[in-house]
DNA sequence: GTGCTCCATGCTGTATACAGTAACGCATAC
DNA sequence: GTATGCGTTACTGTATACAGCATGGAGCAC
């Protein structure tokens, strides 16, 4: 399993509720808090070194992610995985994240200074794609992989579009440190990413789009194939 | 105005922080809390006869949903509209909805008692459309159109797809509530809801995503010309 | 008259005490 | 041995007290 933990919102932790938010959906994002898990507030004051109050704010907040199961007078838990659910997930981003690559494709044609950090990523891939296939390497393309989908969320122009997006990333984050990370799929998803890039930066949007909705296509094969052979702690295979 | 109510959601109020959030949402929904209006939390305390804590956690949803800003160590204010977010929600509900649609449409293919549900609304637009123009006629189709919503976002098979549209409904109706109603639009709207049921009903499923599209089209145009004429109470023109 | 500084006020962020409820286990009756 | 009822326990839901920061105004210096 490769744990990568996600880089990229700003995490500013302004208020303790920000950091027991931040803290909590990172466990819960490298599976340490495997799903079903219960999150008694007790528990959590002494473990995150805050009181209750924030410790409420951070699993509401949760709970309207998805990421946690709040049940009136019994309280909080780890949400569960089903079949069903990673298959709602990744139907939602096929829906949602084409329609990102495109405004991100139209901005990058009107923005130099975003096309020129595009066209950076682009190289990158191109690099990781010429190394031996390693650990390290994989590490470093999830890395980058991680980077270029923020910068995409980032170039989306629609609010509504972008927020949506963003609340999902979690829970792709989750199945990818849940399932066992394929080798070979990385070779391949290298390969969609500089496909990807090429069609944005040559102003296809529609080509990017696809780009991407093939990206997800495999993706979800992967997870289920990878779900299929083993069968994940905590992961529930009856939905 | 015709300020119509939300009626969709069950309103299942087991805790105060439920009853403080649904009435604040309802208020701001019907436009009887301006855009920019300041919330401080002893104020909502008097107001709503609960406490801070129940108070702070329905602000705090109310601030993941959208309808309120929370800047760090000022407070909560009701959230703005702009130009841009009115374009910027129909474009996403462009995006969401139709697909909703789709699956509502086989949804009710495969389930005689949706079916049969979607089939009683039809009937109820038509005699709508039979009726002379009048407010009391207005307010029942509006009345009839959400309760038409709500069964769409009911027959959404994605869970995902359906939360967010759910979450979109309180900024449309504030903006239907905050625009000045046109009583032409009635016409118009009542003639697409009756194509959209005759599409879902026969199965169509293109063609209710498209009569959706269109309807939600000439939705935005209608509030485009409502907002340039009468420049509304507290909003941002400026979007 | 204008600008700056300092103080007072009001608000949020946090901690904590209290009440109420649901789940669990044990004891007892059958 | 099994089922049922009661008591205990542990947790959430709520209220409230306290601390710290931001804002606005008054007063003073220039």
């Amino acid at each position: 399993m490769t744990a990568v933990p996600e880089g990229g919102e700003p995490a500013t932790d302004v208020s303790k509720a920000d950091l027991v938010h931040r803290r909590l959906k990172e466990e819960i994002e490298l599976g340490e808090l495997a799903p079903g898990t219960p999150l008694p507030e007790l528990w959590l004051v002494e473990r995150m070194g805050a009181s209750r109050t924030p410790v409420r704010e951070a699993l509401r907040r949760l709970a309207t992610e998805g990421l946690v199961d709040l049940v009136p007078r019994q309280g909080a838990r780890v949400s569960r995985v089903s079949l069903q659910s990673v298959r709602d997930l990744f139907d939602f981003r096929s829906l949602l994240e084409p329609a990102a690559m495109r405004q991100a494709t139209e901005g990058a044609a009107a923005d130099p200074q975003l096309r020129r950090a595009f066209a950076t990523m682009r190289t990158e891939f191109a690099r990781i794609q010429r190394r031996a296939p390693s650990p390290a390497r994989a590490r470093a393309f999830y890395e980058l992989a991680d980077r270029f989908d923020w910068a995409i969320i980032g170039a989306t122009r629609n609010e509504h579009l972008r927020r949506a997006i963003a609340e999902l990333r979690p829970h792709t984050a989750r199945l990818r440190n849940l399932s066992h990370v394929d080798p070979q799929r990385v070779e391949v998803s290298v390969a969609e990413h500089l496909r990807m890039c090429d069609a944005l930066l040559a102003g296809d949007a529609d080509g990017a789009a696809d780009a991407l909705a093939g990206h997800l296509a495999q993706g979800l094969e992967t997870i289920f194939r990878n779900l299929a052979r083993g069968p994940g702690e905590g992961v529930d295979l009856l939905g």
